[in-house]
RNA sequence: GGGCGGUUAGCUCAGCGGUGAGAGCACCGGUCUUACAAACCGGGGGUCGGAGGUUCGAAUCCUCCACCGCCCA
C-alpha cells in the first residue's frame, strides 16, 4: 500500500471500474426484477454552451450522495442526466462563431444555421457532463437525454398542443420584454432588475390651451415621443384643476399608433391612483407601448399606444427627426432640444432599477408584440394544492412562502421566442392567418382541409418555444412521455430533486405545475434547494471579475473526495454559500486521513486471517462500537433530513475525532500483538465507518476498501448495506470517555509544566499510558488529576508553583459556577421546572463539588 | 412598497427554550511518538447586533430598532 493517497491514479482507476462493472445502470426490468423499492433522481440539465463550474459541483455532489445513499439503503436508484439545448444562450455562442467569420445567421439562413449549432452541439454538448464524472458521481450515462432530442421533441409538441386545446395557450398583442440585442422576446422572470445609477429628467409640457405648462419627471425621455397622456393622482391637490386640460408634446409631428391610426400631438392629462404623489414632480408621463405600469393606465383610460422604438432599439418613424437613432444617443439627443428650447427644467441623480436580459446583460425594451402566451393561473392552483397537501415537500422551509407567492401571483407567460434555436412553435397559418395547432404538418393540413374545404397552403410559425417550455417536462418526457412507457411506469413520479433556489420559478415551480397537468402526479416528492456559491466578498463567480478557480484545477489540487468533502461541509440550509478554498484543504487532509488510517490496519494486520468474526471485549472495544452506532444514527438521521453540512462534518467526527485519535491509538498495543479478534473488530469498525462516508467521498473510501483485506468484496461499498450498528455499551462507553478525561489531564498537566513524559502512578487502565506518555518513577511531589479515576502524575518541586497557579484559576472558575447553580436550586426553578430538568441539575451540582474538593485536596497536597 | 434571510471566537459557520456556548480554519507553545508534518499533543480567544418583554430558565420564543444581503413589485 502507497504511503500516500494519489488521487489522481484512484479517480480514474476507480471511476473505469464502476463503469465498467455497470454501478449506475438503472433499467425498469432490473428495477421490477429486484423488488426493491425505486428512487429517481432527475440530474438538473446543464446547458449545452456551459463550462463546468463550482455551482453544478454543488448540484451534482449533493444528487450524487442521495444516489449512493439510497442504493447503500435498499433503494432500485435511477439517477437520469441530459442537458438542455439552452435556446438563447446556445445561439448567442454559435453567432459569436460566425460573427468571427464576418457573417450574421441571415447570411447562412434558417436552415444552414440550425446545422451549425447542431454541429456544435454535437462537439461540445456533453462537455459539463464528461466533467462531472471527474467528480465521481454516478448518474446511468446510457440514459443520457436532450431536450431536442427526437423523442423529447415530440412530448413538447403533445404538450404544446394538450394546453392550447384546453385554452390555457394563447397569442395576443401585449406588451413584452424584447431583448434588442438577443432580438427576442423575454419572460418576465428572465429579466433581472439591479439598483443602477441614472438621472431624472424633469420636462416641461407646455399646456395647450393657455400659458404654463405641467413638469413631468421621467428616467426615459427619448420614450416622450410615445406619450399619450400626462397622469396625476386624483388626490393631489396641485394638480386637481388641470385634470381634463391638454399638453401639447413639442417637437412631435405626425405619429401613428400601433393599428395605424394618427395620433395628436396634443394628449391629455387624466387622474389615475396608481400615480405617485411624491415621485417627481407628482405628474407622470404615460407612454402605452414603453411600459408596463403606463401600458395598464393606457387599458383604463382608453389611450392610444404609440410605439417609437424599434426591435433594434432604434427611434422609428414614430421619433420624426430623431428616426434611425439607437434609444440612448436619442435620449441625449432629446434632453438637449428640450434643454435649447428652455423646456428642460432640471436633472436630477437617481437610482432606478432598468431590467436586463438575464442572457446578456442588455437593457430590455417594453414592446408590444404578437407573442404566444401560457394562461398560467390554472396550472398554478393545482400546484399550491399539493403543497399545502403535503404532497409536495420544499427543503427548506423558507422557500415555501416564496414558493406560494411566486405561484399566487404568477403572470401569463410568454413563450415564444423570435430565434431559430428550439423547438418550433407547432402552429401553422392558412392564407387567412387562421391558426391549426397540430403534432406536425400533416395533421395541420387535415385540419386547414377541414376548415377551408379545400387544400391550402401552410405557413408555419416562425418562432421558437422558450427552453423553459421544454425543461418543464423533464421529470416525465425523459422517461418516455407522452408514450406510456416502462420507464415511466417504474421510474415516475420521482423522489428527489435539487437545485438552486435562482431557478425555483423558471425550472422547480413549472415542473410541478407541468407533472400535475400532464401526468396528475407531483413530479418529484421532495424539492431541496440550495443556496449559491459566493466568493469569499459575498460576490457571484463571474467572468469579468475572474473570482473563481476553474473545477479542473481544483480537481487538481485537491482531489475529487477533497472538493466534495469541501464543497458540501460550507453548504448551510438554503442560504447561500461563501466559498473559500480552505475547506477543500480540509477535505483533502480528511482523504489522506482516511488513506494513512486504512494503511495502519492494513500493514499491521499482515498475516492475520481476517473473517470480520470477534467479541467485543476491552472497554476501548466497546466504547468504539458504541460510538460507531451513535455516529451512524446521527449521520442516517441528517441524510434523511437532507442535512449534507451536518453529514460532512458528523463524518470528520466519528473518523477524525474518535476514530483516528482514540480508537486506533487504543488499538495499537493489540495490533502489535496480532491480537485476531481485535484486529477483526477493528476492521468491522472500519469497514462501517467507509461505508458512512461513501456516499460523499466515493474514491478514497473504495480505494480503502480495496485495499482491506477482508474475506469477501464487493465490486464497490456502493453496493453494500447501509450501515446498521446492533452494539449497545453505554457503561463501557462511560467508561472509557472517563479515561480518555484523565489522560487529557496528564497531557495537559505535563505540557503545562512543560515535559515530553511525565511519571505517574496509582490506578490506570493499561491503555492510560500509552495514551497520555506516561511511566511509573519517581518524584518530589504527587499530584492527583481531577478526574475520577485515582492517577497522580509527578512532578518535581520547581514545576509544583506553576500547577498551584493552575489549579487557583480553575478553582475560581468552577466556584462561580457552583454558585450559580446554588442560586438556580434555591430558586421557583425546583418546584416550576420538570423533574428531570431539576434532578440533572441537582447531578451536574454534586460533580461539580466533587471535583471542587478534589482541587482543594490537590492544593492541599502542594502545601 | 410587500416579503424572506442574516447579524454567535480573527475568518467561515453549527447550536434554535435547560450545555461551564461549539466545530473547522487561523493564532500561540511543544513534538520527527515505527499510519499520517496534508500529522501529533497542548493552549489562549465570545457581555451570542442593540433595547424591551414572556418564562423558574432565553444565543434559542415575542415586540421594536440598527446594519448587511436577497426575492417580488
Amino acid at each position: 500500500m502507497d504511503k500516500t493517497y494519489d488521487y489522481k491514479r484512484w479517480e480514474k482507476e476507480l471511476y473505469e471500474k464502476w463503469l465498467k462493472h455497470r454501478l449506475f445502470r438503472a433499467t425498469a426490468e432490473e428495477a421490477k426484477r429486484s423488488g426493491k423499492p425505486t428512487f429517481t433522481i432527475m440530474m438538473p440539465p446543464p446547458n449545452v454552451t456551459g463550462d463546468i463550474h463550482l455551482g453544478h459541483v454543488l448540484d451534482n455532489t449533493i444528487q450524487d450522495v442521495v444516489a449512493r445513499y439510497r442504493r447503500m439503503s435498499g433503494y432500485y436508484v435511477l439517477w437520469q442526466p441530459g442537458t438542455d439545448h439552452a435556446g438563447i444562450a446556445t445561439q448567442n455562442v454559435v453567432e459569436k462563431e460566425l460573427a468571427k467569420e464576418g457573417k450574421t445567421r441571415f447570411d447562412l439562413g434558417r436552415e444552414e444555421f440550425l446545422k451549425r449549432v447542431w454541429a456544435w452541439k454535437e462537439k461540445y454538448g456533453n462537455r459539463i457532463l464528461e466533467a462531472l464524472k471527474r467528480l465521481g458521481v454516478s448518474p446511468d450515462w446510457d440514459r443520457i437525454r436532450f431536450t431536442m432530442d427526437e423523442d423529447y421533441t415530440l412530448a413538447v409538441k403533445t404538450a404544446f398542443v394538450a394546453l392550447y386545446r384546453a385554452g390555457l395557450i394563447y397569442r395576443g398583442k401585449r406588451l413584452i420584454n424584447w431583448c434588442p440585442r438577443c432580438g427576442t422576446a423575454l419572460a418576465d422572470d428572465e429579466v433581472e432588475r439591479k439598483e443602477e445609477r441614472g438621472k431624472l429628467y424633469y420636462l416641461r409640457y407646455p399646456l395647450a390651451d393657455g400659458e404654463g405648462y405641467v413638469v413631468v419627471a421621467t428616467t426615459r425621455p427619448e420614450t416622450y415621443l410615445g406619450d399619450t397622456a400626462v397622469a396625476v393622482n386624483p388626490e393631489d391637490e396641485r394638480y386637481k384643476h388641470l385634470v381634463g386640460r391638454r399638453v401639447r408634446l413639442p417637437f412631435v409631428g405626425e405619429r401613428r399608433d400601433i393599428d395605424g391610426n394618427p395620433v395628436e400631438a396634443e394628449i391629455p392629462i387624466i387622474a389615475d391612483p396608481v400615480v405617485d404623489m411624491e415621485f417627481g414632480t407628482g405628474a407622470v408621463k404615460v407612454t402605452p407601448a414603453h411600459d408596463f405600469n403606463d401600458w395598464d393606465i393606457g387599458e383604463r383610460h382608453s389611450l392610444p399606444k404609440v410605439q417609437v422604438i424599434d426591435f433594434e432599439g432604434k427611434m422609428n418613424e414614430n421619433a420624426g427627426r430623431w428616426v434611425g437613432l439607437d434609444r440612448f444617443a436619442a435620449r441625449n439627443e432629446i434632453v438637449k432640444a428640450f434643454a435649447e428650447a428652455g423646456l428642460l427644467e432640471k436633472v436630477e441623480e437617481h437610482t432606478y432599477a432598468p431590467g436586463r436580459c438575464y442572457r446578456c446583460g442588455t437593457v430590455i425594451e417594453p414592446l408590444p408584440s404578437l407573442q404566444w402566451f401560457v394562461k398560467m393561473k390554472p396550472l398554478a392552483e393545482p400546484a399550491l394544492k399539493v403543497q399545502e397537501e403535503g404532497r409536495l415537500k420544499i427543503i427548506p422551509e423558507m422557500f415555501v412562502k416564496v414558493y406560494r407567492n411566486w405561484l399566487e401571483n404568477v403572470k401569463d407567460w410568454c413563450i415564444s421566442r423570435q430565434i431559430w434555436w428550439g423547438h418550433r412553435i407547432p402552429v401553422w397559418y392558412g392564407p387567412d392567418g387562421k391558426e391549426f395547432v397540430a403534432h406536425d404538418e400533416e395533421e395541420a393540413k387535415r385540419l386547414a382541409k377541414e376548415y377551408y374545404g379545400r387544400e391550402v397552403e401552410l405557413r408555419q410559425d416562425e418562432d421558437v418555444l422558450d427552453t423553459w417550455f421544454s425543461s418543464w417536462l423533464w421529470p416525465f418526457a425523459t422517461l418516455g412521455w407522452p408514450k406510456e412507457t416502462e420507464d415511466l411506469k417504474v421510474f415516475y413520479p420521482t423522489q428527489f430533486l435539487q437545485s438552486g433556489w435562482d431557478i425555483l420559478f423558471f425550472w422547480d415551480a413549472r415542473m410541478v405545475m407541468a407533472g400535475l397537468f400532464f401526468t396528475g402526479e407531483v413530479p418529484f416528492e421532495v424539492l431541496y434547494l440550495h443556496g449559491l456559491l459566493r466568493d469569499k466578498e459575498g460576490r457571484k463567480f463571474s467572468k469579468t471579475l475572474k473570482n473563481y478557480r476553474e473545477v479542473f484545477e481544483l480537481l487538481n489540487d485537491y482531489g475529487a473526495d477533497g472538493l466534495r468533502y469541501g464543497v458540501l461541509s460550507l453548504t448551510p440550509e438554503g442560504r447561500d454559500i461563501r466559498f473559500d478554498e480552505k475547506a477543500l484543504e480540509v477535505g483533502r487532509n480528511f482523504a489522506n486521513k482516511i488513506w494513512n488510517a486504512t494503511r495502519l490496519l492494513v500493514l499491521s494486520s499482515e498475516g492475520v486471517d481476517i473473517d470480520l468474526k470477534f467479541t467485543p471485549q476491552k472497554p476501548y472495544q466497546k466504547w468504539a462500537l458504541h460510538t460507531l452506532k451513535l455516529y451512524a444514527e446521527r449521520i442516517t438521521d441528517a441524510l434523511e433530513n437532507y442535512r449534507f453540512d451536518e453529514y460532512a462534518h458528523l463524518l470528520y467526527h466519528l473518523i477524525w475525532s474518535n476514530l483516528a485519535d482514540w480508537f486506533l491509538e487504543s488499538l495499537k498495543p493489540d495490533l502489535k500483538a496480532k491480537d485476531k479478534n481485535a484486529i477483526n473488530l477493528a476492521h468491522y469498525v472500519w469497514l462501517q465507518a467507509l461505508k458512512l462516508a461513501h456516499p460523499l467521498m466515493p474514491f478514497i473510501t473504495d480505494a480503502a476498501y480495496e485495499h482491506l483485506n477482508l474475506p469477501e468484496k464487493e465490486v464497490s461499498l456502493m453496493r453494500l448495506d447501509w450501515p446498521r450498528i446492533p452494539y449497545d455499551f453505554p457503561a463501557e462507553y462511560e467508561e472509557y470517555e472517563a479515561l480518555k478525561e484523565a489522560v487529557r489531564e496528564f497531557r495537559a498537566m505535563r505540557d503545562l509544566v512543560g515535559l515530553k513524559r511525565a511519571p505517574y502512578r496509582g490506578d490506570a487502565d493499561p491503555l492510560f499510558e500509552i495514551l497520555a506518555g506516561a511511566e511509573r518513577g519517581e518524584a518530589d511531589v504527587w499530584v492527583r488529576l481531577p478526574s475520577k479515576a485515582e492517577v497522580y502524575i509527578g512532578l518535581s518541586r520547581q514545576q509544583r508553583d506553576r500547577v498551584v497557579e493552575r489549579l487557583r484559576k480553575e478553582i475560581e472558575q468552577l466556584r462561580k459556577v457552583i454558585s450559580r447553580i446554588e442560586r438556580k436550586l434555591n430558586s421557583q426553578f425546583v418546584e416550576r421546572a420538570p423533574k428531570h430538568v431539576v434532578e440533572a441539575e441537582r447531578e451536574k451540582y454534586a460533580m461539580l463539588k466533587a471535583k471542587l474538593e478534589s482541587l482543594h485536596r490537590q492544593l492541599e497536597a502542594l502545601g
